[in-house]
DNA sequence: GCAATAGTGTCTATAAGACAGTATACC
DNA sequence: GGTATACTGTCTTATAGACACTATTGC
């Protein structure tokens, strides 16, 4: 007689969203008010669980980034998997977490899903008296460590751009993004410097009060040779 | 009446390990031959489910480096994730990848349940006739990519050696893994450079033939600066 | 002595940071 | 003219790579 075989656990896969935009020269981060337990009217991360079996990690993740905040076509990429038992008080969910990186929209954002979507800039999400929902804070520290350290080696900056922008405009998303302050000059040689990271588009820009500046729009590479240093 | 509610589909969770050594100065792999459908006969990764719903992911992957290759405290970094509908014939299984790097061992792997676990250089896993189950050739490519990436900026190439090993020693695990040769000269000048890499252990060792050379063990940083660039 | 490996020093090209100076706009 | 922004050039210092040279072993 057959003793009863094993089986493994079948469990709940998630996903969630890191999306970061530039509002006012300041990194902000995607948040939605949660509208059912756990964590009911908590700040969350944009996400959700898969629809069905067949459906595709990623496919979700566009699914849920065009569901609660309506977007669509921006920079996606894997960020990390959570999968701590007792991270959800639900049950045992394993959470495919997203970077997304967009550039600056109108105001709120049109989401169709979570109608309490709202850009919050990241200090305010991360300071100490802030609460996110489940782990969602340890998600948001990871995904602005992680596009930190792409700014560094990749063209990942142009994404937070129009599709044309100056370097000025350039400056002012790794200045948010890594929190810093850059000499322009340096960091005009530097940019110009990595091969095929911007390349000249268009005629000028008006400023408000200043010398107009030249277009670029992003260059066809994607790893930067040499990298732009951090200080 | 309620309508049938919707509910989130539930997955099989895997963990899948790239386990990675240097034998005569070449990078190495830990396979294992399957002994079940699907990919019967075939070189796999060591891994496997969940054991229950409550195991905790890197505690699972912890385990099957025991159970299949009979190795304890390793350095253990999760890679990715790997969840394409189709990956797993049986069915729709997400597999979270771990990086582990383990020093030199005694020949064959005292293995308990993989009886075929087996060390592979990394150039015949990946050549282009080589056979792998599952999507394994792309995560044996992802953690090797990972490992050269994390040589630069982090003391992981100390996890190749023994406790105490010279440089020229640790000169052999760049060189294997970035698959590179390396000036010697310059190569002691930026290691004794990086602060807190490597510190000094003991007072000599016999070489065949040559002068005796310098012991050193792994230091506290974790975090190279600055970093040991890649040619 | 010779061969082999360990370790030091020195030179040079390149890249990064500081910052002077010029150019073009609006007022 | 004054102010603000866009850009260019130069100087100094730090770092990386090439490679000459010395040191200590076994034979």
């Amino acid at each position: 007689m057959p003793d009863d075989p094993w089986q493994p656990p079948r469990i709940l896969l998630a996903v969630d969203l890191v999306i970061l935009t530039l509002r006012d020269a300041r990194l902000h981060v995607l948040l939605v008010e949660r509208g059912v337990d756990p964590f009911l009217g908590a700040l969350a991360l944009p996400g959700g669980f898969l629809r069905d079996e067949h459906e595709d990690i990623e496919a979700a993740a566009r699914r849920e980034l065009s569901e609660e905040a309506g977007l669509t076509d921006v920079h996606l990429e894997p960020l990390a998997v959570y999968g701590e038992p007792g991270r959800d008080p639900r049950g045992r969910v394993v959470s495919v977490a997203y970077l997304a990186v967009a550039p600056r929209l109108p105001e709120p954002v049109a989401g169709t899903d979570a109608a309490g979507a709202s850009w919050t800039p990241v200090d305010d999400a991360l300071a100490p008296d802030a609460k996110l929902a489940f782990d969602h804070r340890r998600i948001v520290i990871d995904g602005v460590e992680r596009a930190r350290t792409k700014l560094e080696h990749t063209a990942l900056a142009t994404a937070f751009c129009p599709e044309t922008f100056t370097i000025s405009e350039l400056q002012q998303v790794y200045e948010a993004v890594w929190g810093v302050s850059l000499d322009p000059r340096n960091f005009y040689r530097k940019v110009q410097g990595a091969r095929g990271f911007i390349v000249a588009d268009g005629p000028m820009r008006k400023t408000p009060n200043g010398r107009p500046a030249r277009l670029f729009k992003a260059g066809p590479v994607h790893v930067l040779i040499p990298p732009m240093t951090r200080p």
